[in-house]
DNA sequence: GTGGTCTAGACCACC
DNA sequence: GTGGTCTAGACCACA
């Protein structure tokens, strides 16, 4: 896996288990792989994919059973879209527009409406 | 000027500075405050500005006379609306597309098009 | 190590790391002392040091990886030469070669042939 | 006039000076430009131009005659020649040689021998 | 542990 | 006056 340069490698990681949620690569209940597991596949310090899951787990979307690894939380896929819905419209596409309002880029030129 | 959490402070006085020279208050070929003077307007230490002033002389958006101060320089206007663009379209646009496919966006909801 | 008069600490350092990697004393991808380990080496402050190491990963020279250190790229050598060779022999030449004219410094005088 | 990014104007604008005097465009007891004329030919603050001067004083390579004006001395071509050659032989030329040895350029390859 | 950013303050060369 | 470099020391996020 390729990094951003300048956005934590445990939040990209994140980030990508999000969309494999919510393409439903990973489904709910399912088990995910453990730290160790994932930190070798990815190339990355198992304590960073520790921090990833820490993460996902409080916002509540894997949950770790003790002794036996971490699972997809059975409400995630909706709990992701709710999260990131309210996060991209706050947040994000005020300056998106904000942006191609500068830079004279019209919506028309680049989406399909 | 207010900063935001976590992003550098010299990085976000830069964004400030293009935008500035974008809208033209900003014009080609005129000299900017020194980094002493615009450090104590801004509240900053003036080492944290002289990096920002490094960091756009690097993109050649200003140049420096010596002994003088810095100035904008004259085609900045087009380098700041080229380089943006370019990331923009390039890098930013298709993880908002594929977010906003994800997350069930339609373009039509949020941009007038 | 020591340090002359009129240039810059940060800059006589990055020449001093180009030449071990030309000399292969540092090899391709090898880790690279971090910045304190070094600065308290050479008796110098980190930051400076950081400056130097900022320099060279511009010219991708070195890399970083995060949270470990920076690393001689793989392409460091021959990168390194490339550089200075054109350097050499577009700027520094010419000037050499109208300076030992002016002087009347035969070439045969002071290089063996 | 165009600038060297890391040298002080004034020594370049004596190097300058060194060359005509040099090549015999100025001649020993001519007298040169005021460093108000020079100045403005050159795009350069008079003080510069005056350290310049007061730089060529220092080394005899140039005199004042007050209220008239700065005259090449008449011993100015000899004087040069000496300081640069030696200059050139011992402090230069090692790092010549060092510089093309590292990068593998042979001097029969840039010299006429 | 690593780098990265920031501050405060100093000193310098240069224009 | 200007920028440029350097130090000392602090704090932080990240791996």
């Amino acid at each position: 896996m390729e990094f951003n340069e300048h956005k934590p490698i445990y939040l990209q990681i994140s980030e990508n288990i999000c969309e494999k949620v919510l393409t439903e690569e990973w489904q709910a209940d399912e088990r995910i792989p453990s730290v160790r597991e994932l930190g070798s596949n990815l190339g990355v310090n198992p304590n960073t994919i520790m921090r990833t899951y820490e993460h996902l787990e409080n916002l509540e979307i894997i949950n770790n059973k003790r002794g036996v690894g971490f699972f997809v939380a059975n409400d995630a896929r909706e709990k992701i879209i709710r999260i990131q819905r309210e996060q991209f419209l706050k947040d994000e596409l005020p300056l998106i527009i904000r942006k191609m309002t500068l830079l004279g880029i019209k919506p028309s030129e680049v989406f399909e409406c």
